[in-house]
DNA sequence: GAAATTTACTGGTATATGCCACTATATTTA
DNA sequence: TAAATATAGTGGCATATACCAGTAAATTTC
């Protein structure tokens, strides 16, 4: 045992970091509870967010999920693939493309729901559930547009 | 202007997404400040850590980081091909690799370091100084070891 | 109404991250 | 100490996610 370097020391002082570790830690923690289903956390919460839609462009999608456009696109494309979801053209817009999930994609995530919930209630359980609530608002409150706007607008030096 | 189909709805009510939303906007908005310099937030945060410990071995680094191990590899190999860390084996231990910055790492992450406080500092504003540590104390919390054997523990159904 | 601009999406490229299989070393067992 | 096991990393593969440069279709200008 010679000395050790071992910083338990995570550099912490960074509020984006700190929530970068969190964010990974608890993404793990979910995914492994989801693993019979054989989605993925993020492909469990967009089909979820598909489903709650009905048949919602890819531009508000990618804003509900605070994600950017093409990223969304590339995400969708292992569901797609997998016959999960599938892209049909506005009716009255042609630039526009909607979403929705196929036969097969709402039995999974019927069959997935299950799962989700088992890991929100460990999460629930492990953290308290009135912390649990406090903690989503917050973090919606970080994922807001107005909190960008705050941040972007909080010149900390001259400009 | 149709029937908006506009969820802001968001699917709020899991603490995964919201974290991963909120994850998602923040390291944007951090992104954004530290641009002039070339790296991306995570990439200062790795060089932190590594500029922290002396020489920690990746092992140590991808626990502090709450990273996988192969993961953090991966993220290395751009700062190694631009010359700002670099790996040494381990003196006693022949499968230890140790991480150190090179001069120009310490010299980018000095020119850097600015930039991150800019940033942190419109967190803090935006946010409250206050609410900002109680959040990093939060975010230690769920990324720490014993959160995750809580959630494990936590089982909801028998098994 | 034709030209300029904006909008919605796609594809390429690059980083971020995880899992698994494999290799090289240590450490532990028998 | 030889065999079994554990540990630290690497490389391949897959998803996650961003930016940028198109492309096509709408909207706005003049």
């Amino acid at each position: 045992m010679a000395e050790s370097n071992t910083p338990d020391g995570a550099w912490n002082y960074c509020s984006n970091s700190a929530l970068k570790r969190a964010s990974r830690q608890l993404g793990k923690l979910y995914e492994d509870v989801l693993a019979p289903s054989g989605l993925k956390i993020t492909q469990y919460t967009l089909l979820t967010q598909i489903k709650l839609g009905r048949e919602t462009p890819l531009k508000i999608l990618a804003e509900a999920m605070v994600m950017d456009l093409s990223a969304l696109g590339h995400t969708l494309k292992p569901l797609q693939r997998d016959g999960l979801v599938e892209l049909v053209a506005d009716e009255h817009d042609r630039r526009v493309k909607r979403v929705r999930l196929t036969e097969k994609g709402n039995q999974l995530w019927s069959d997935t729901n299950g799962l989700w919930r088992e890991a929100q209630a460990r999460f629930d359980a492990a953290f308290g559930k009135e912390a649990s609530e406090n903690l989503r608002r917050t973090m919606d409150l970080i994922a807001s547009p107005g909190f960008a706007a705050a941040f972007s607008g909080a010149r900390q030096n001259q400009d």
